[in-house]
DNA sequence: TCCGGTGGAGAACGATCGTTCTCCACCCCT
DNA sequence: AGGGGTGGAGAACGATCGTTCTCCACCGGA
């Protein structure tokens, strides 16, 4: 097993751990014997606990944001678009190991202790409000429908997470088609 | 010193030290230097550690709401007092010391190891969400419109912990205000 | 004045965890 | 065939932490 694997296992081991249990309530050993690579291996890839997180934020930030574009790419107007986000995150929370937003949660646990992962946050969600923005301007909405938007999507995960209910992405898109009309 | 104020003072030391760093960041040690109680008195009070837990949280559930429901009380108008959610939210989120709900972050951080804190989080979450509800109805409003308002609102508060500005409160009013109108 | 019990200070214990080290098997190169 | 280096298994180390225990000072009642 090369190198470029044997990263690719760690990785996968710790994002299904650290997202379904949090990072502190996961041990290195346990990674080393989910990912079946020997714990001198994981350090030689990452020399500390704290650059396992940082690169699985990062890695997690980049498919997330691509499944979502993937996803809304496919409606059929600029309009339309705007509303596959909510429809999207429907089937998320539909998922049966859904768990909220993954960096809202690493936010909570270690946002005031570790700089990294407080920026790894910030940046995940700078993106995703940018990313907003351009679905708006896309459809030649003012851009303040922007940060609305945004913030009904932001509700949404959050309330689906605790509440352990898909519903709240149907509340949002309602909200939201709804501010899009005036 | 008597058991109820050696209670308050534990509990005080301990709203702030896991509100501000989280709580597996927090040693019982420094609940004890921090309150002036003796690690044997926090023991007797709260036997373990989960405990004090619970206790926090549902001090600061109950606290939150109270302070919440007496700002929004001062509004004119059934319709101002429903935007005054917001308001109070800003101020809330300009606090040197706010860093988001300490429910959502509790729930990052312990919410898929201990059911005492997933729970007390759905229950302040929901406790909200009928706040709201109330409010919605006192103003002669559609009832479909209490969930994208609690929706604005959690979104904020998660945006501007993650942010570190107060400025999605505004927002959220804003599109509040808009929901209002149609 | 003695005494039992309450409470404080802090050591001690046991478990967990991040990280490193030891020891050994294997394998490529000459 | 021999040797050096890579990697695996797992023990070991040191720190932290939740929890308990020890020892002692104090204090109200006989």
């Amino acid at each position: 097993m090369d190198s470029e694997m044997a990263r690719a296992r760690v990785l996968d081991a710790a994002e299904e751990l650290f997202y379904g249990r949090g990072v502190q309530a996961v041990g290195m050993d346990e990674i080393r014997s989910a990912s079946g690579v020997s714990l001198k291996r994981v350090y030689q890839l990452f020399p500390a606990k704290t650059d396992l997180v940082e690169a699985y934020l990062l890695r997690r930030d980049a498919r997330w944001r691509a499944d979502l574009a993937r996803f809304v790419a496919d409606g059929d107007s600029s309009r339309e678009r705007i509303l596959r986000v909510y429809d999207w995150l429907e089937r998320w929370f539909g998922e049966p190991d859904f768990r909220g937003c993954a960096f809202v949660n690493s936010y909570g646990e270690m946002g005031a202790v570790s700089e990294a992962v407080a920026r790894a946050a910030r940046t995940h969600k700078e993106l995703f409000q940018r990313y907003v923005a351009g679905l708006v301007a896309d459809a030649g909405q003012p851009d303040r429908l922007a940060a609305p938007l945004a913030l009904l999507a932001e509700g949404a995960i959050t309330t689906a997470a605790i509440s352990g209910s898909p519903e709240p992405a149907r509340h949002a898109r309602e909200a939201a088609a709804r501010l899009l009309e005036a």
